[in-house]
DNA sequence: CTTTTTTATGCAATCGTTTGAATAGGGCTT
DNA sequence: AAGCCCTATTCAAACGATTGCATAAAAAAG
């Protein structure tokens, strides 16, 4: 044993009494007499006597571990998710282990086996932009493995879910952006496989639609790597060759937003009097990039909360009971900011 | 069992071989007749076998589990940082639990003990700001349990740590400064107790003093918290208090710089003509504020790749070998954005 | 002074796997 | 045909803890 970590063997053999006897003591269990019970507890404390939770796994078949899988720590977003979930776990007796999948279906398979194999209680799922096919997820679901996605959710039967309100977080920004003025948005979209993604496209659109404002499908640009260079070249070739130039876009994330305000600026336009530009998430820079990004907040933190709430309670069934899917979403915030405030309120 | 995961007692059964047989057929044992050796493999793979790692550490009393003790995920360095240890640690077929301590010294001591209760194998550490005494860490390493410091690592005798040439960083990016032409540059300090902001003053000092130009104590501002609003504030009071106005300001981080910025700009100055500003770390909203922001850029991912390489070198050494104490110190690179470049060149 | 009850403790199986030592059976030698 | 050596397999202990059941001793009841 690396630690010399004393275990209830040492103490048994030292005290002469049967291993039994001090598991017992130590929990205080009846039938012991307080005086073995004080005697086995006083010398745990001198040997500063701590449990095995490995061997207790394995007598439990149970690890008080969770899995979390995410596409990337270095996003904000996640990053704030994970200290959410940290926080409830950690309060209530559970350990996380963490894997990235980089985007990577491959890593999200590998992690997920990896995790299984450590008998993880359940998984905490946000899924990789390269995963179409979910047969890795429901194959576990059908065996009531406990499961809560979060942000990025399947469209399978039967999941239980946390997500944002992406739709409605998009709709508030458009029609913000139309409010101010600006009548011909562009959009910035993220990848098609991600619901997040179609469900923000879906927000700008019905916002155009309910404005009576016709969208012109050349307008709306995937942006499927995700980093600031794709968007700021997409957006610069977008504003060279079109006629009818775009004034507003509404970005599906806040890099994507900073991008396309570079390539705006680049062109010698200025924002927001030109252009007005909106992101989504709220990341730690968006309120000092110059001018100050409005954005749709996601409650990230609330959003990891919620999710291992969920979860806690799954692990927590017994063997037989089953879960009610369900989706829980929660609610954006519109946070303006310069870069979208054409109409100067004094 | 939760998932009706086959164990090798299914396959023995089954069979109708021992459970040792089993165990040696699927790992190519000499000594097992190949007739057997197929009939096993073939059934595991047909059961979908995987063996369970969590009898597997407690027979080897080794869990490939290493616990990892950062501040705050959320910081972009540390996230970074954490990518560097889970691509090598999955590399090496080890899981990363994560804690996070909040700047906590009450939490750093409760995430080490859950740790160790789940046997890690070794721990990476870079401590919280209220850590001061390290009694904690050196009755570990006492008992030869592997641990590396990174980022943030402490004063004391015997450890293996990995760290970034802070000195060098601070100095070069004042020599920067004033080399730019700035002349009166002040200090926005982290908090003492970390080694690296004693580091990075010092380099700070150096760079003034090799230019022969005297530090004026009051320009050095300790920045406890570390949040943007205490360096504007802090920022603001100093520009309005003093006579000789500084035209400089080297901040131990980029939000403090960020802070800094936004002051002197709200004070009506300019950046970088009236006032130069370099930063520490490089996060990723450095290059979208406006101006950009000079900083000093610190390999966050090569040094969790070195940290936890380190550490599976310790852990992997027999029991009574004990290792050298040593620190592996990484070179920063000074990145000149707009925020220091009060000379252009064309 | 038995018999019954209570109290305190020990035994042994179990969780899933590994591994040193024992063993059964077949073929070979002499 | 006795002895010996392989080869393939099994036994059993171990990792650290829990827990249903058995049991010994002491106390209470009759």
């Amino acid at each position: 044993m690396k630690l010399g970590q004393a275990t209830i063997k040492d103490i048994a053999k030292e005290l002469n009494v049967s291993l039994s006897t001090v598991s017992r003591a130590l929990k205080d269990y009846p039938g012991i007499s307080n005086e073995t019970k004080r005697k086995v507890k006083e010398l745990a404390e001198k040997l500063n006597y701590r449990p095995n939770a490995i061997a207790l796994s394995l007598r439990k078949s149970k690890s008080f571990t969770i899995g979390v899988i995410i596409p990337e720590v270095v996003h904000f977003f996640f990053s704030t998710v994970i200290s959410g979930i940290e926080e409830v776990a950690f309060a209530n007796g559970y350990n996380v282990i963490l894997c990235q999948t980089n985007e990577k279906l491959q890593r999200e398979l590998s992690s997920i086996e990896a995790m299984l194999d450590n008998q993880v209680d359940g998984l905490l799922v946000s899924y990789s932009k390269e995963t179409e096919d979910f047969n890795h997820f429901t194959k576990l679901l059908k065996q009531n493995f406990p499961i809560v996605f979060f942000d990025r959710v399947p469209e399978i039967e039967n999941t239980v879910n946390v997500t944002v309100n992406d739709f409605k977080g998009a709709y508030d920004a458009t029609s913000h952006l139309i409010n101010q003025g600006y009548k011909n948005i562009a959009h910035l979209a993220g990848p098609k496989n991600l619901t997040i993604s179609r469900k923000r496209l879906d927000g700008y659109l019905a916002a155009l639609q309910d404005h009576s404002i016709k969208h012109n499908p050349d307008w709306i640009i995937p942006c499927p790597i995700g980093t600031q260079e794709e968007s700021f070249e997409f957006t610069k070739r977008l504003f060279e060759n079109e006629k009818a130039k775009p004034d507003g876009i509404f970005a599906s994330n806040d890099i994507a937003a900073a991008g396309a305000m570079m390539a705006v600026k680049s062109l010698g336009l200025k924002v927001p009097s030109d252009v007005g530009v909106v992101g989504f998430s709220d990341w730690q820079f968006s309120s000092m990039i110059d001018p100050p990004l409005s954005t749709v907040s996601q409650p990230g933190f609330q959003m990891g909360e919620k999710a291992i709430s969920l979860l806690l309670e799954m692990i927590n069934k017994k063997k037989d009971e089953t879960w009610t899917p369900k989706t829980v979403v929660l609610e954006t915030e519109l946070i303006i900011r310069k870069s979208s405030e054409k109409i100067i309120t004094e």
